[in-house]
DNA sequence: CCCAGTATCCAAAACGTTTCGGATACGTTA
DNA sequence: TAACGTATCCGAAACGTTTTGGATACTGGG
């Protein structure tokens, strides 16, 4: 099954009449080798598409080459446009680098920080990002534990712990469309949010709740529902349930996009305008929520280049080149659509 | 970076005074070793924690333990939930067998043909599963000029092309479709197809063509659309005029539900009952197709349980124990829901 | 008691690379 | 002239496993 055209070093070295050593530092880039050898085996090389074998090279480097990133695909639902892009950013940051990504998916039985053993276990990757990180996160404590090389997208709540991140500002995010709406004169609002602890959920609530608090007038009112990611029969059904109160929210804070735009749609179905009626603010601006009339307002996280910058970052770390660690946060953009408006009757 | 704690064979048959070649075959399961033997050298193991190095293993069998996945992920949205499913089912039937997956992503200066060369030289895996088959297909012409072993879901029109495939039979289905709306009166037919050269488009498109030739009544019209895949504002124009047609199609064919759904959302936002106006039938049975009202009748391709069976077929083929070449075709089934009706005025 | 057969074990080679510690040849400096 | 620095190259070890081809000891049959 191997092709016969395959060469490796020592064929390179005969043929050129040259030690492995040399032809291996040749193309290492190592400046102990005469320019004119240095071209001469580039070009053998390159003629005889060598290809430096991956298992070889990892035993003794003890690097894979590899960047693992576990997917916790056990509802077959988690290929998101938001997910979609963070993949897309990580893997450019990698592949400048000359470093694959590698996505472990759990099989049924596995519990994502299964996976996450595996994969750091077997050496099969050099690093690990992390994404959605709960509020208290066990692969976070895991991975400090064995001092095993990670970033990730997001932070948990415990400060104490020192690991390297890059997270959205999620809480300033809510804070402005908590402004932005307030000074549209809504005063009933409603945030739609996950009933997973993720960190993500815990910042943006507490934007909200701080500005709440900020803004001082006590005839504000919020009320904050739970839904279950997965369950769309649930989802639909608390939205129903949400828009059909007697005391319906003027304004819906929805913690995602995938919410909003299942608002935007139930609004749709029971009649209910957007705007005039109801404001809905998402968070992610996938691509959809564009399209979804009358246009869905949201925060874009610029999610593709923080993931590239992660990447960059898991490399150094993984080089040992990283002194300090580090937290960024980035702060997202209001995309002004059609979707939010003044308050009805006001 | 290492662990401290990592054992290797030598260091573990050091400890039980046996050799490495001993311990290694213990482990491997061969029977050349004493029962009692074999039972020290697993307990010792698994109590050392002991993993084989990855490298050295893959260096030794020429085998990497990864069957590679490309993902044209160039335009950030390649992750839908059929692609979910599909991942989730390659990644169950591969686990069962020690093996993982390793999903490539092409960097944007990248063509998928590229990533596949890249994937395929640098012996990063066994083998590789392909999705998405062109009509007329150069990775799969690659693949088998590089005697590279392969499975795909679905196939391409030369039937010279000797490999292992399993495809859902949209042909039969769309035959199936057409024959169901027919039967409702329906002869105004709008085809919503895609604009790039797959050939699950072909076959689908050939069937509901066949059937109306089938059925032997040239009342029947069918117009066929092509639209960009990823381009929603040129996918929501394209439906919009398709709609305001003065002489509208009564029944709409989506190739896959995610245009059907498209369908549905301007339907409404223009007015348009479903059914009683316009019936729409899509394809995949995504799970949002049975959410968004009034409930979208489309076909179940069983894509997981496809796709656990393509990964079995490859594992075997990298195995060599696959004798001859294989196509399966399987039977999409119906599932009518809400979105589908007698044709207006029948 | 001898020999073939069997059960159990092991030494050493092989996989293809990187890297350490020289070795060689040449020109330069004192 | 001798010693030294520099540029260039190379032999051999090391990474951790699998596998080949025996070696050893014990069994039972003749």
């Amino acid at each position: 099954m191997k092709k016969a055209g395959k060469k490796n070093l020592k064929q390179l070295a005969d043929q050129l009449n040259l030690s492995v050593t040399t032809v291996s530092r040749a193309l290492g880039g190592y400046d102990d080798v005469a320019e004119a050898t240095r071209k001469r085996v580039l070009d053998a090389a390159s003629k005889a598409n060598y290809v430096p074998n991956t298992a070889a090279k990892m035993l003794v480097t003890g690097r894979s080459g590899f960047v693992g990133l576990t997917l916790p695909l056990r509802d077959a639902q988690l290929f998101d446009p938001f997910l979609g892009a963070f993949v897309m950013g990580i893997s450019e940051g990698l592949h400048s680098r000359g470093t694959d990504l590698f996505m472990a998916t759990a099989s049924s039985d596995e519990t994502e920080l299964e996976v996450l053993m595996r994969v750091v276990e077997s050496g099969k990757a050099d690093g690990v990002v992390l994404n959605r990180i709960a509020e208290s996160d066990d692969r976070v404590e895991y991975l400090l534990s064995r001092n095993f090389p990670f970033v990730t997208h997001g932070r948990t709540l415990q400060t104490t712990h020192a690991y390297h991140w890059i997270d959205t500002d999620g809480g300033q995010a809510f804070k402005e469309a908590f402004d932005l709406l307030y000074g549209l004169g809504h005063r009933r609002f409603a945030m739609l949010s996950i009933s997973e602890p993720l960190s993500f959920r815990y910042f943006r609530e507490t934007g909200l709740e701080q500005a709440i608090v900020a803004c001082g007038d006590d005839t504000v009112q919020l009320s904050t529902h739970y839904v279950p990611r997965y369950d769309k029969a649930q989802l639909t059904q608390s939205i129903t349930a949400l828009l059909a109160s007697n005391n319906r929210p003027t304004a819906v804070l929805a913690l995602t996009d995938e919410f909003a735009l299942a608002v935007l749609q139930q609004a749709a179905s029971m009649g209910i305008r957007v705007p005039e009626e109801l404001s809905v603010i998402g968070f992610d601006n996938i691509p959809a929520a564009a399209f979804a009339p009358p246009g869905l307002t949201t925060f874009d996280q610029h999610i593709q280049k923080s993931a590239e910058q992660l990447a960059g970052l898991l490399l150094r770390t993984i080089e040992g080149n990283e002194e300090a660690v580090s937290g960024q946060l980035v702060k997202p953009t209001l995309i002004e659509r059609g979707s939010h408006g003044k308050a009805p009757n006001s």
